[in-house]
DNA sequence: AAGAATGATTGACCTATGTTATGAAATTCT
DNA sequence: AGAATTTCATAACATAGGTCAATCATTCTT
């Protein structure tokens, strides 16, 4: 049942079999639908998820009705909305299923709790908080300082895996341009490659 | 010497005063002038630098030469090139001062040592960690779905002590805009207000 | 299989921002 | 103080992307 997160946390530290045991007995299992919430704007977030199966993204509504995506996430990826997770705040992005997915979960006051009893655990999700910063950070200097199109080109070859799984309309949203821009674009690229 | 950086962290965490002298034993201290670099891309990034005085910016300039400014930084600020600085990777981005500046910095190395010997630092150093990564995940958002004007205003209003001290020119570079830009927007605003 | 919903593309037109150039005002330097 | 530099504003024009509307293809539902 936890063979995928025990091996994808074993990239990054090692747990003794009683910290393994101590750490999967926190975790909860969540099955969800293709379209169903997992979060919804407004909740509380006590929970960040590990998705073991499926796609999902998280986004923003804006005033307008607007989608803006902030993460999407697969196999092998975590959730959440990271902001209200760790300010114990309520959700202000809304995260859904792209396809049927399979989610392990586990707790904020669950997780402080292990981090005293497992400095090796807090080791491992501070990396991968530097790794979020880092990647965000990415993003912005990408924002700042390329076109839409080197935008789209740089993420279909960042996550091929996940552009596969995902619709123009969401990679749109994702860039921070409208669907009949990407199509332009699209189309402009395919031109030149010819 | 050290009393503002003693007095910041303090507000998060409780050393004792064994525990002060062990940090402030690896501490350095830095004075730059206006204009000059703090780091440069290419070079090596072993430190991170608290602000006692002065104003900041770290930037990337793209293939064209134009800058895109990632982070300001004043008193009471922490600047780097953190993903550099994180990942031990040559400099991306480059740093220099706005206004001539006072700095504390802290080397990677010692840091990691101690994070083992004081876990209550390593704590301090999580928190800060965390708000750098929710104020990316704001400006993300910000970007995605603001007009340049409201990105803007939410700039003056969220960093007013900021915004009186750096140019137009540097904050157009923030916000992922043109100066000329800015200055029509400024214009609008003015406008509209009267 | 038929109908409905969703996704992708395209075109005409509009708006915000970039580009280039110029001059005035403010600041810094000596 | 006077010169040099930097900052800010403005204008004319070009371009990227948004808006609105229509069409077609694909996928989902029953």
């Amino acid at each position: 049942m936890y063979s995928e997160i025990e091996k994808h946390i074993s990239k990054y530290i090692k747990l003794s079999p009683d910290e393994w045991n101590r750490f999967t007995g926190v975790l909860i299992h969540k099955k969800l639908y293709k379209k169903q919430y997992l979060i919804q704007e407004g909740d509380p977030v006590e929970y960040e998820y590990y998705v073991v199966k499926g796609c999902l993204k998280a986004y923003h509504v804006d005033a307008d009705g607007n989608q803006h995506i902030v993460q999407f996430a697969i196999e092998d990826w975590w959730i959440s909305d990271f902001k209200a997770f760790f300010k114990e705040e309520k959700a202000r992005l809304t995260i859904d299923c792209i396809e049927a997915s399979e989610l392990i979960g586990i707790k904020k006051s669950d997780l402080e709790q292990l981090y005293i009893e497992i400095p090796n655990l807090e080791r491992f999700f501070r990396i991968k908080l530097t790794n979020a910063f880092v990647s965000f950070q990415d993003r912005i200097l990408s924002a700042l300082e390329k076109t839409s199109a080197q935008r789209y080109l740089e993420f279909i070859s960042t996550y091929p895996n996940i552009e596969q799984r995902i619709s123009n309309y969401h990679i749109a949203n994702y860039l921070g341009i409208k669907p009949e821009s990407l199509s332009r674009l699209r189309r402009q690229i395919l031109n030149i490659k010819q």
